[in-house]
DNA sequence: ACGTGATGTGGAGTATACTCCGTAGCAAAA
DNA sequence: TTTTGCTACGGAGTATACTCCACATCACGT
């Protein structure tokens, strides 16, 4: 489950960096927010649709989402 | 779906690069073998543990996998 | 023509991703 | 203390990822 770890680190930093809520990702995202909430506690394992959906509002690649050692 | 498309056009190149059939890496990764040929035609779309489960036996990573023109 | 390896594809079932509702906690501001 | 913004989290329902079966096709070698 090390992945999900690593999406659920990445995707929460690269939405702080982009000054969004949950919420708000959420909403642009046109997904629920208490599954983002989820996303980043690691609870399941997100599809690459989602993550690609996610990616999009926050400016990055599915494949940044996934990469170890951002940066 | 195109994240799906770019996904299963490296899982075939990968695949491929490491001499393995569709069946052979599904026994690896522990999982169905038709379903290995529906990724590949781009007909689901993937959990990211799925992901890493294929990244590991190919050799590469999940961020591998979704990444688009490799080089 | 026959056998074999590799892949495509359909159908039915199970596991789980994802949605939508609600409630609760906590920090900061009034 | 009360309000407001943000997040955690539970339960129940729906959508879909994933498994397992069977059968079909096509290319190749014998």
């Amino acid at each position: 489950m090390a992945i999900r770890q690593t999406f659920a680190e990445n995707l929460r930093r690269y939405r702080l960096e982009a000054g969004l809520s949950q919420e708000e990702l959420a909403h642009r995202a046109e997904i629920d927010r208490t599954y983002v909430s989820a996303l980043e506690r690691s609870v399941y394992a997100a599809s690459i649709d989602m993550v690609a959906r996610l990616g999009e509002e926050l400016g990055v690649t599915a494949a940044d989402l996934l990469r170890e050692e951002p940066e």
